[in-house]
DNA sequence: TCTGGGGTCCTAGGACCC
DNA sequence: TCTGGGGTCCTAGGACCC
C-alpha cells in the first residue's frame, strides 16, 4: 500500500506557524509579483476566493473581509518543507518527495496492520515537530493514494486520513471524485471525457481501453490502470537529475530600456548558474526569451526567443552571462514595453564529464575557484551579496513583494521574537 | 494599474541514413 | 506511366503537474 502525505494549505500553514494570531482567520498567499492567489486558508476558500485569481480582481473582497494577505516567501516555505519531509522520512522505510508539500510513502513493509492508525500517528508527529497539519491518503497505487488524500480532506477533515483498503472504500471515492479532480487529468482531457458523457472517476475506469489510448495516449491509459488498482507509476526515491533549469520573472513594472533587461537577465543567469553548480551539472545550451505583457491588449506585443549552443559545457556565471547577453542583443528590439524575460539552461551534463573544447584553457580551473568562493559567500550572507557587475541593481524591474513575512528559520536577523512575561 | 514560476513526458512529423 | 521501405534522431508543441 502507498500513502500520499500532503500538507494542508501549505504556504498558509507556514505563515501560521510563526504568527498564532492568524489561526481561524482568512488568509491568502500571493504568487510572485503579488500577482495571483496561490494558497488560501479554509476561511478564505469559504469566501469564494479561487485558486489562481489575480489579486487586483479580488482586492475589494480581501479588504471587505479583512483577509490577511502575504507575498510568497519561498525561503521560508522551502525550509519548512525540508523539516516536514525529514520528520516523515524518519517514520517510514521508503519515501519519495513529490513536491514542496507532498511525499509518497511505501507502507507495504510496515510492522503494523492498522495503516489508518499508523497514518494518524504520522500526522500527529509532524504537527508536534513542525506545526504543519497534513492529510494522509492510503491506497494500492499512487493515483488512488492521491485520490484518497483528497477524499480525506473533503470528507474526513478532522481525522485527516482515508485508507482505501477495500473494494467498497475505493468505490466510494471513485463515485465521489469528478474526472477533473483525478491526478493526471487536466482541462483538455476533462472536456473530452465530458463529451463522452463521463463525469465521475467511477465512469472513467469503465471506458474502453482503446478509446482511452486513442484520445488520451498512454498517459491517460496509465491513469486508468492505476485507478483500477494496477500500479504503473514507478518509485523514484532519489530524485532523477534535472534535465532543464529555468529562471524567469515578470518585472515589477513594465521596462523599456535594454540596460534594465540586461540587469534582470544577468541576475537570472546568475541564479541558473548557481542552481547548476548546486546540482553539479553543466549546461550545453540555453534558451533565452523576452516578452511583452499579453494581458495588455492596448500595447503592441512582442515575444521572441532563441536557443544558443554552449560549445564547452559550463556552469560558470560569467561564461553563461556572455552567452545570455549575446542572446539578448539579438532579441531586444527598442520601442516595446517589456514584461518578462528568462533563461532556461538545457542539455545538462554531469560536471565531471565535460568535453573540453579545442581552445579551452586553464581559465576553467580559475573560474571554478572563483565560483566556489562566490557560492560560499552568498550562501552565508544571502544570494547576490557578491555579484557580477552586469547585475548592478537599478531594481525598477524587481518583483513586487509588498506583504512578505520574515525568513524566520534561515536568517538570524529575522528570527521570530519571543516575549517573556 | 494590476494576471506566477518551474518542471516532465509524449507524440507527430521532418531530416537523414542505408 | 512508373516514383522503396525501414529505421533513428531531433524538435516543436501539447498536455499535465505543483
Amino acid at each position: 500500500m502507498i500513502a500520499l502525505i500532503d500538507c494542508n494549505n501549505f504556504y498558509v500553514s507556514c505563515e501560521r506557524v510563526f504568527d498564532a494570531s492568524l489561526m481561524g482567520k482568512p488568509i491568502v498567499v500571493l504568487s510572485n509579483n503579488d500577482g495571483c492567489a496561490i494558497a488560501r486558508s479554509e476561511e478564505a476558500k469559504a469566501l469564494g476566493i479561487d485558486m489562481g485569481t489575480p489579486e487586483h480582481m479580488i482586492r475589494d473582497q480581501l479588504q471587505a473581509h479583512n483577509v490577511r494577505v502575504f507575498s510568497s516567501n519561498y525561503t521560508l516555505y522551502g525550509d519548512m518543507s525540508r523539516r516536514v519531509m525529514m520528520v516523515i522520512k524518519e517514520l517510514v522505510p521508503k519515501a519519495e518527495i513529490y513536491s514542496i508539500d507532498e511525499i509518497f510513502c511505501d507502507m507495504s513493509n510496515m510492522p503494523f496492520t492498522d495503516l489508518a492508525a499508523l497514518a494518524a500517528g504520522i500526522r500527529e508527529t509532524v504537527m508536534r515537530c513542525t506545526g504543519i497539519p497534513v492529510s494522509v491518503g492510503i491506497a494500492p497505487t499512487k493515483t488512488l493514494a492521491k485520490m484518497a488524500n483528497r477524499y480525506a480532506k473533503k470528507k474526513f477533515r478532522e481525522i485527516g486520513v482515508y485508507c482505501a483498503d477495500s473494494k467498497e472504500k475505493t468505490e466510494a471515492m471513485l463515485l465521489f471524485t469528478e474526472v477533473a479532480d483525478i491526478w493526471g487529468i487536466g482541462r483538455q482531457h476533462e472536456l473530452k471525457l465530458q463529451t463522452e458523457g463521463c463525469r465521475m472517476a467511477a465512469d472513467f475506469i469503465r471506458l474502453p481501453q482503446e478509446w482511452v489510448l486513442k484520445e488520451m495516449t498512454v498517459v491517460g491509459y496509465r491513469t486508468q490502470m492505476e485507478l483500477n488498482g494496477t500500479p504503473c507509476i514507478k518509485w523514484e526515491e532519489v530524485a532523477p537529475a534535472k534535465k532543464n533549469i529555468c529562471t524567469s520573472r515578470s518585472f515589477g513594472q513594465l521596462v523599456t530600456s535594454k540596460r534594465e533587461i540586461q540587469q534582470a537577465l544577468a541576475t537570472f543567469t546568475s541564479a541558473c548558474a548557481r542552481k547548476l553548480r548546486a546540482e553539479k551539472t553543466c549546461a550545453t545550451s540555453m534558451h533565452v526569451f523576452v516578452q511583452t505583457n499579453v494581458h495588455r491588449k492596448q500595447d503592441e506585443q512582442y515575444l521572441s526567443s532563441i536557443v544558443l549552443d554552449i560549445p564547452v559545457a559550463s556552469n560558470c556565471t560569467t561564461e553563461l552571462m556572455k552567452f545570455s547577453m549575446t542572446a539578448l542583443n539579438i532579441l531586444f528590439k527598442p520601442g516595446y514595453k517589456y514584461h518578462k524575460t528568462g533563461i532556461t539552461v538545457m542539455n545538462l551534463v554531469p560536471e565531471k564529464q565535460i568535453q573540453l573544447g579545442l581552445f579551452d584553457t586553464a581559465q576553467r580551473e580559475r573560474d571554478e575557484k572563483v565560483m566556489k568562493a562566490l557560492d560560499d559567500v552568498n550562501r552565508q550572507y544571502g544570494h547576490d551579496t557578491v555579484r557580477i557587475a552586469k547585475q548592478e541593481f537599478n531594481k525598477s524591474w524587481k518583483l513586487r513583494s509588498n506583504f512578505k513575512s520574515k525568513r524566520y528559520t534561515t536568517q538570524f536577523s529575522e528570527l521570530a521574537p519571543i516575549k517573556a512575561k
